[in-house]
DNA sequence: CACAGGTCAGCACGATCGTTCGTATTTTTT
DNA sequence: AAAAAATACGAACGATCGTGCTGACCTGTG
């Protein structure tokens, strides 16, 4: 399904993670990036024969990292809420020291979220990959008697997003030192409040 | 201290912020933004002396628009619940009827919380602003006492705060109808359990 | 050894960026 | 009415944008 990548190709779209989660995928420019990762612009350039294939393969390594470091150490705690604390935990480690922007699918949807376009299609799709990934992970706990059985995965699972989100910002713009607390007191509440 | 605006300078700055709400304050072009106003580039820069003072003036515009649309209103609703509801609901209709891509303070928030400069400073302002005055409609919910009087309101303010920006991203990246029913949930809830 | 394919640099393209300048026209002040 | 200030324009600036073309170098297959 997926071919192999060269070397090269990996380190570009590496150092365009990065620098995206800074600037944004929109202003990636390829000029910059070409610069910093020591190579020519048109060198750079056949590797991807567009820049919108470019942002959609940094989308799509963002998109691998995410899972590689929030999502899959969760799979090894057991079953319930202690898999969801770990994704949490995992949130805080991926938006605070994975990248020197924060999470670059938070800029990239926000960025896309009103900008019509194939990219904006393909951050949606992720989104949606994710957020069924939290609801499928929240069912589990249900089943497992973590939580009432009546309840409402979507509405748990926005409320969850959303304290997330919000930890991006505070933790982000407003450099609150507090904000991992605000975020773990959200979520010990939100699954007390829901047992 | 604000010295009058004229009407060219105004008109301006509202077709500016109407298109930052779009495409991002960074992306904001002095060139596309004279087309649309119908008048030449140079014209138009007269009126800044830079870029950077043109994007602080609409962020300016913003923050005013954002008070008068979703704060002002809910001074004239009884204090406590009611004004904090009103907030919410003056949301809203703020994030999604008053501009063609949303709020445009949530846009600038993450196009600049990693973007060092006297923009980002200026940004952090008016959100700490924000942040302040939701802190203080709190406050006053705790002395009516409508929610018990040992509240942390940093933590409430926190968790409103994110269901607000969560709105925005189910409403606009996800289109999901069901979000303002979401959100308008959140709230019952975050009242309810520290009432 | 020849040849094909891929990798990369150099150069150039048209477009657009923010900004400056000089100038004509209008408005305000004296 | 004369002088000063504000407003808007067209043209041009150097820089950078994404992209295409050409050719050198390298690698591996026949």
């Amino acid at each position: 399904m997926t071919k192999a990548i060269s070397q090269t190709k990996e380190k570009i779209l590496e150092v365009a993670l990065d620098l995206s989660s800074r600037w944004g995928l929109v202003n990636l420019s390829i000029g910059e990036l070409a610069k910093v990762v020591g190579m020519s612009k048109s060198g750079l350039f056949g590797h991807f024969k567009s820049k919108e294939s470019l942002q959609k393969m940094v989308l799509d390594l963002a998109s691998m990292n995410f899972v590689q470091t929030v999502i899959k150490p969760s799979t090894k705690e057991s079953r319930g809420v202690p898999r969801l604390n770990a994704i949490v935990e995992n949130w805080i480690t991926w938006s605070t020291d994975k990248h020197q922007g924060g999470c670059p699918i938070v800029t990239a949807i926000i960025e896309f979220d009103d900008r019509p376009g194939s990219l904006r299609d393909h951050v949606k799709i992720l989104q949606k990959e994710m957020l069924n990934g939290f609801n499928k992970a929240v069912s589990i706990a249900v089943d497992e008697g973590h939580f009432k059985e009546d309840l409402d995965t979507d509405q748990f699972v926005y409320e969850l997003y959303s304290y997330m989100i919000g930890f991006h910002i505070f933790a982000r713009l407003m450099n609150q030192e507090k904000a991992k607390t605000k975020l773990r007191k959200s979520f010990r509440d939100l699954v007390a409040r829901n047992a």
